[in-house]
DNA sequence: CTAATCTCTAGTAGATTAGTAGAGAATCCT
DNA sequence: AGGATTCTCTACTAATCTACTAGAGATTAG
């Protein structure tokens, strides 16, 4: 049950276009830095994202990657499904087995309701307003 | 998130044995056969179980595996943590990074919490139950 | 036209997954 | 005691997947 790597990076590409939204586009370079992120694997995801229709992009100077839709329209879940395939485990059947033989189908779709509960209900926009707040508490912190 | 084929066919095999708790032991071969498991790997994973202290064995004729505790004190999460490892994304940090700098942490702990408020909860006992009021249902369809 | 940037195809080392093979050790029955 | 039965332990492996890297091609701004 684990995100993978790509998967990660794809939810911190986003997060870091999320955060600089309607600001020009963004390059990759510039995203592969601030994420820490090997820039021409970064470059397969974008792409991938883009495919599905999360991201746009333009090329040549000035160019680099935005969001297709506003943060607040792209949740974690749209983007891990996108990458990592499947959230939770899809119900595999053995051999002559109907779907209620076993006990698990139904367990597979609790662990997916309560998974979809957090991912599908996240966005972008949540992210950042939560990461920003954070940074503002910190801040305040400091000055006392 | 997926649940690998080995962690399934450990639970598969816990639930057979919950479903036979109190009788003798049950056979590799038997459990093999009754869940689809190839009997070579099975045994891997059995031993993998007892070595986590979920099941007991005994060698020799009229030899098998048995709960090492009663049902309703084994989750379906503490089997797949065992085999599958960590159930939600471990806190990957960036080198650098506090935990605080990124949003993720925080989502991560939220799906630990979602995931482990299905498969902490669920016991084998809870798994057979479930299953033998489903198949008592199925029994009462047939015969109107 | 040219420099910057995204795009597309291909390859790949290393790890992981889902097994298999086979000999050894304990237990029960007669 | 002896033999059949069953678990146990170590080793091996084919195929797949993961996390990348390389490099040439296509667009765009100025």
């Amino acid at each position: 049950m684990e995100v993978s790597v790509k998967g990660e990076y794809a939810l911190r590409a986003v997060f870091d276009l999320a955060s600089h939204e309607s600001e020009a586009p963004v390059k990759i370079a510039k995203i592969a830095e601030r994420q820490q992120i090997p820039q021409k694997f970064l470059e397969l995801i974008l792409s991938q994202l883009k495919q599905g229709g999360y991201l746009g992009s333009r090329r040549g100077a000035d160019g680099g990657y935005f969001l297709a839709r506003p943060a607040d329209q792209i949740t974690v879940g749209d983007i891990l499904r996108h990458i990592d395939g499947p959230i939770a485990p899809s119900r595999r059947l053995q051999q002559g087995e109907s779907a209620d033989d076993s006990p698990f189908p139904e367990l597979w779709e609790k662990v997916e309701r309560a998974l979809s509960s957090v991912v599908d209900r996240t966005t972008f926009s949540d992210l950042v307003v939560r990461w920003k707040e954070k940074r503002a508490r910190r801040v305040v912190n400091w000055q006392i």
